[in-house]
Parts: C-alpha cells; sequence; structure tokens
DNA sequence: TGCATATTTCCTGATT
DNA sequence: AAATCAGGAAATATGC
C-alpha cells in the first residue's frame, strides 16, 4: 500500500493545489512522442492543427480536443501491449505526483507549466497506470482471462483518480494553460459519472478499491518505443498514424500466429500442451487487451473516436458505437454558428437550433458528438418553444433535461415567446376562416421553419401527416399536434391536447377542456408558454422569477455538486458526509451562475456575497477551522439547506479511506 | 400597491 | 500583488 498516494493529506496542506501546475521539470521534450512535437497549431503549439482532425471534433477544435484525440490515437495503438505504454513520460509523470514537496513547492509557477503537452501526457501516464495495473492483475491471477470490463475499469479507475484529484484535473488535464485552463475536465468528468454509476467501488480489485482518491505511483522507469518515422518527424499526419498502428497490430498478430503456428508444427519437441495453451491465452489476451482498451477508451472518449479508429478496432467493438453518436458533421453543411444569437428563439430555423446546441455544448464542456443531434434535426425554435421536458428528454435522453433549462433560460424573459404567441393570438381571432386557414398554415410552417424556408409545403400535406382521428385533423385549430406527431415518435399522452387558443392563459387554462382534467399532466407540455406578460414599470418585461424553485444561489451550488458536468471540475466535495464543499473554479461559478440569473456582470465577488448571506439563515454554516480544509473557496451547507447528499461512490471511498485511516 | 424575499451592486478593510 | 473573505448599506427584481 505504501506507493498509494492519499491525495486528501496533500489539498489541505496547500488549498491553491488547483492552481499550481507542476514544474516544468516533470516533462521533458525527449519524453514526448515525437507526433506531438512535430505537429503545429496556430493557438497551441504541439498540437496538430484543427485541419488534420477529422470532422467529428472538429465540432470544437480547442487544443484540449486535438489532445484528446491524439491521446485516444496513441492509447488504442499503444494499449494493445501494455507494455509499451510504460513510458518515461508516465513514470515521470507518476514520480511528479507522488512528490508531495514538488506539489506544493511554492515556485511552481504558470508560466513554467509546458501547457502545449500536458493534457496529452496526463492522459497517457493515466492509460499507463491503468495498462500497467491490469498487466499486475493478470499476472496475479494467472488463469484468468482478462475482460473488457476489467481493462476499461481499471482505466476508468484511474481516471477517477486523477480527475478527482485537483492537481491533476484542473492543472495536468488542462492542455493549455495560457489558453484554457481546465477544459478538460469536464469532459472527463462526465465520462466518469457515466462509469462511476456502472462500476461500485466493491467490485473492484482490493487494489483498486480506493482509486477514488488515490493514484498509484512508481511505475517501472520506461524504455519509450515511440512510433518511429521520418514523416512523422516532419508532419505529424493523423493517416500515417493510422495506418502505422494498423500495421504494426497486424505484424504483431502475425508473429503471434506464426508462433503458435510453428508451436503446433513442431509440438513434439515441446515439454507440454499447456505452453501452447498459454501462448493461445496470450494471443487472446493480447488481443483482448487491444479490444479492450479500444473498448475502454471508446467508452471513456466517445467523441473523439474518429472512423480511422473505429476502423482500427475491429467489429468486435462497433456494435458499442452507434452510428448516430459518430455521425460526424458533413463538411458541404456547414453552418453559421453564430447567425443564431442575431435572433430570438422563434425565429430561429433548425440549422440555428444546430448552431445553439453547439452552443450549449461548448458552454457546458459536453462535446457536441454527445448530444443527440439527430433527435433535435428537424425543430425550429418555435417548436421548441412548445416542447416542455419531457419533450427534450426524447430528443436527447442524456442531454435533453440539460438542453431544455438552456433554452429555458433563453426565453426566460417571456419577451419572444410572448410577442410571438401575442401575434398569433391576434391572427387567431380574426373571424375569417380563411384566415385562419392561413395563420394555422403560417404557424405550422413556422413551427418546422421560419417563413423562409419550408414554404412550399401546404397546410394540408402537414395535416396528412396528423392521424385521422385526431379531433385536430378537421378544424385547422391545432396544427402543431400534427407536426408533434410528424416530428418524432410521440406518445399518445403527449399529445398536445387543446386548441392553442385555450392555453394561452396561463393560469386560465379553459375549464371547460375535457383533456385537461381527464389528463392534468398535459398541460405540463405548456410549462412556460405563458401569455401573461409581467412588465416592469419602465415597461419592460420582467425577468423570470428568481424565486423559482430551484433557482436560488445556494440550490444552484447544490445542482452543480450533482452534475458531472461541474463536479468535481467547477465545484466539488471536500467532505460529503460534513456538506462540506469547495469552489474549484471561482468565475466559472459565477459566470455559470450568471448565465442562470440570464446576469452577465456576475462576478465571484458578488457570487461570494450572497453567500455570505447565507451563513444568517444557517443555509451556510462557517467551516470549522481545523485544519482540514483549504482556508480559501470552502463552504459547508448548514441546516437551512436541504436535499443535498454527495454522490454514493464519493460517500463509499470517502467511508473507505476513514477505515483506512484508521487502520494506520 | 406595498411588503417580503433574495439577491445584486458597491464599498471599505482585513486576511491569505 | 492578487484573490478572497467579511459585512454594511442601498438598490433591484420578483412573488404574493
Amino acid at each position: 500500500m505504501k506507493n498509494f498516494i492519499n491525495w486528501s493529506s496533500i489539498e489541505p496542506a496547500c488549498p491553491a493545489i488547483a492552481s499550481s501546475p507542476p514544474p516544468a521539470s516533470a516533462f521533458s521534450a525527449s519524453s514526448v512522442p515525437y507526433f506531438l512535437l512535430s505537429a503545429t497549431a496556430d493557438s497551441s503549439p504541439g498540437f496538430i492543427t484543427s485541419s488534420q482532425l477529422p470532422n467529428s471534433v472538429l465540432g470544437s477544435t480547442t487544443a484540449s480536443k486535438a489532445a484528446e484525440y491524439l491521446a485516444a490515437l496513441v492509447s488504442n495503438s499503444q494499449l494493445a501491449n501494455p507494455l509499451l505504454m510504460q513510458t518515461q513520460t508516465a513514470g515521470q509523470f507518476n514520480q511528479q505526483l507522488l512528490n508531495t514537496e514538488q506539489i506544493n513547492g511554492s515556485a511552481t509557477t504558470q508560466t513554467s507549466f509546458p501547457g502545449h503537452n500536458s493534457a496529452t501526457e496526463a492522459l497517457i501516464a493515466v492509460l499507463a497506470q491503468s495498462a500497467h495495473s491490469v498487466n499486475n492483475t493478470t499476472q496475479r491471477t494467472t488463469n484468468n482471462n482478462l475482460s473488457t470490463a476489467s481493462f476499461g475499469q481499471s482505466l476508468a479507475n484511474n481516471l477517477v483518480a486523477s480527475v478527482t484529484n485537483p492537481a491533476v484535473s484542473t492543472s495536468c488535464f488542462s492542455s493549455t494553460a495560457q489558453s484554457s485552463p481546465g477544459t478538460y475536465t469536464p469532459n472527463a468528468a462526465t465520462i466518469l459519472s457515466s462509469i462511476e454509476s456502472q462500476n461500485s467501488p466493491t467490485n473492484l480489485p482490493p487494489s483498486r478499491q480506493h482509486s477514488a482518491f488515490q493514484l498509484v505511483g512508481g511505475l517501472p522507469q520506461p524504455n519509450f518505443p515511440v512510433l518511429q518515422h521520418p514523416s512523422l518527424q516532419l508532419h505529424g499526419t493523423l493517416p500515417l498514424l493510422s495506418q502505422l498502428v494498423n500495421q504494426r497490430e497486424q505484424q504483431q498478430q502475425h508473429q503471434l500466429q506464426q508462433q503458435i503456428q510453428s508451436t503446433l508444427e513442431n509440438q513434439i519437441h515441446l515439454p507440454s500442451p499447456s505452453s501452447i495453451q498459454e501462448l493461445q491465452q496470450q494471443t487472446q489476451v493480447e488481443s483482448q487487451m487491444s479490444q479492450a482498451a479500444a473498448a475502454a477508451v471508446s467508452a471513456l472518449y466517445p467523441s473523439i473516436m474518429c472512423k480511422i479508429l473505429q476502423d482500427h478496432l475491429g467489429p468486435a467493438l462497433r456494435p458499442s458505437l452507434t452510428s448516430t453518436q459518430f455521425k460526424p458533421i458533413p463538411q458541404n453543411e456547414r453552418i453559421d454558428i453564430k447567425r443564431f444569437r442575431g435572433k430570438e428563439p422563434h425565429e430561429w430555423s433548425t440549422e440555428d437550433v444546430i448552431a445553439w446546441l453547439v452552443s450549449v455544448a461548448r458552454r457546458n464542456d459536453i462535446p457536441f458528438e454527445d448530444f443527440n443531434v439527430n433527435g433535435f434535426a428537424k425543430c425550429s425554435g418555435p417548436l421548441l418553444m412548445l416542447m416542455n421536458e419531457q419533450r427534450f428528454r426524447e430528443c436527447d435522453s442524456k442531454y435533453g433535461s440539460l438542453i431544455y433549462v438552456e433554452f429555458r433560460k433563453l426565453i426566460s424573459d417571456d419577451t419572444c415567446i410572448d410577442d410571438w404567441m401575442r401575434t398569433y393570438k391576434e391572427d387567431d381571432q380574426r373571424p375569417s376562416t380563411s384566415n385562419r386557414e392561413q395563420n394555422s398554415e403560417t404557424l405550422s410552417l413556422n413551427l418546422l421553419c421560419p417563413p423562409s424556408q419550408n414554404s412550399s409545403q401546404t397546410l394540408n400535406g402537414l395535416l396528412a401527416a396528423a392521424s385521422p382521428r385526431s379531433p385536430f385533423a378537421n378544424n385547422m385549430a391545432f396544427p402543431q399536434q400534427a407536426l408533434l406527431q410528424k416530428m418524432s415518435p410521440i406518445q399518445p399522452q403527449m399529445r398536445l391536447p387543446i386548441p392553442i387558443a385555450n392555453i394561452k392563459c396561463e393560469e386560465g387554462v379553459p375549464s371547460t377542456s375535457e383533456y385537461r382534467e381527464s389528463r392534468p399532466t398535459e398541460s405540463s407540455l405548456l410549462h412556460g408558454v405563458s401569455m401573461k406578460i409581467k412588465r416592469n414599470k419602465d415597461g419592460r418585461p420582467r425577468k423570470r422569477s428568481q424565486h423559482t424553485k430551484g433557482n436560488k444561489l445556494w440550490e444552484f451550488i447544490r445542482e452543480a455538486l450533482k452534475d458531472p458536468s461541474t463536479c468535481p471540475s467547477v465545484v466539488r466535495w471536500e467532505d460529503p458526509h460534513q456538506g462540506v464543499f469547495r469552489i474549484v473554479e471561482s468565475e466559472r461559478l459565477a459566470r455559470l451562475w450568471g448565465e442562470k440569473k440570464n446576469n452577465k456582470k456576475m462576478t465571484y465577488e458578488k457570487l461570494s456575497r450572497a453567500m455570505r448571506t447565507y451563513y444568517e439563515k444557517q443555509i451556510l454554516v462557517p467551516v470549522p477551522k481545523t485544519g482540514l480544509y483549504p482556508k480559501k473557496l470552502v463552504y459547508k451547507f448548514g441546516p437551512g439547506a436541504h436535499g443535498w447528499c454527495a454522490p454514493p461512490l464519493l460517500v463509499a471511498s470517502s467511508l473507505q479511506m476513514d477505515q483506512h485511516e484508521n487502520m494506520s
């Protein structure tokens, strides 16, 4: 157990650990694979340029994306043989992590941090550790075949350890210390949450049960056979790298097959069939290792797996990769990702919606490819306005709620939706039937796209898509039903039950509506679609309520602690039992809070002032000055707060840590 | 309309 | 030196 390092024992001694990257000495040029050094990028020297990346990475061509991609590529190739992963980089990295003095050293400065390769190296180190630990496990359990699950678990555990550790997550995983510190972390955290939900600590091998807070150190010193090729030293091109990877794997497979073949042919000279079995097992393990590594990386980094890698991984992995998940944005379908900003949501075309989704992904540090864009492919702004949270979840089961919340923020001041609905109401009240038809058509078309598009479509055509038994199929009163049915499969109970004219008064959903009475939940479909326009004295429309449930600052922080996209990258637990948490990135938290409150001027200064008002109400209580916690940016929930509870994994890990500390 | 609530904004000064 | 903490005071936005 000596080679475990307990992060919690280091952190209190160094509250500023998250902002103190390792010294430059931890990495040297000679320890970096050639192709990382040879590539150049405008924004981040040392990384491959965005033009060299596949489409799936182009959604957000940040340096960290490039780093992730390269890391995946490296790991896919090198994890095929775990020994290759025991690189100098990994060894040095781990030694560096183990050196508490260095971590605590005040001499570390931002400028000395080699930001151009840190993310990749950190990841390689973690992957190396995974390979190493699995290798050990394999040696210990001789006859146990290495399973995909166990390897993936090991990899996941190491990433848990790394991401949980602020020194790694905030400093090392930030690909470019200068331009985008910490940008890697949310992705990793997002991925980890799904892993954590699958892997309970009790299922881990004994050596990994403290993984959430510990990182194994002391890797053997290396022998780093980098992929050496003259071209790579000049141009770090992915196709060539991929080709080399393929060639090398084919060679390895071929050699092993030859070995087995010759062994079988010379069987008479062999002492026992068990050796053949061992050799076959070795081959099997090698193959499984390769696939397991690939599966693990693909599971961890679905967004950065490009077609080259998928092809490389072989059929065993493909079933786990959905076609939609990795569908690149076609080059010829580029969209103006800024246009939507100049429009109101009800003016958004389907392209604007996609562009907005890109911005949501970026803002939340979610790989855009993780969004089920297909689910929103036919949604225009007006249609989004009619969709409730459940409908968003139907479009994207994973991120639907988040996207819904983001969209509600956009229309929170009720301006655009009110205007839009009012316009329709005015039109709708015109007596002429022909007008009604026309207006219904306009609206229905608007739901799909703004007037500029799809104008050739007719109302009849749209209505034809509706169920013939629909109560609105023949009266033109509510074409949204038809549209929603056409858009995507909708559960019958989700159908819009009432004519739009009747739903304009939030508090007055018509009492005559049999639908409402028989199915009260249906009114929730129109949550937020309010015709009641509240305005301030100066005539400006009121912003969305600040007192809405779940909209208080402490509740926002509570939710951030539950959200893998913000915990532990923005806020994280210090002591989940006691309700002690720490703000990791203060300004980012303030920015997120500002976004929620539609206040671009929010700062951490102001946020913290609001936090201090909570001491009076005991929503927060002073953090005990026991020396257990950092002195800054640490808060504690008090009896006035409720609903906070730490993720089970953290609690379990923390308990184990307590036991471990008690034992020692 | 007025009051209560929950911040938000600005500030000074202390601490890390 | 910069970031953070502490808290007073007034302003603002919103719900009821």
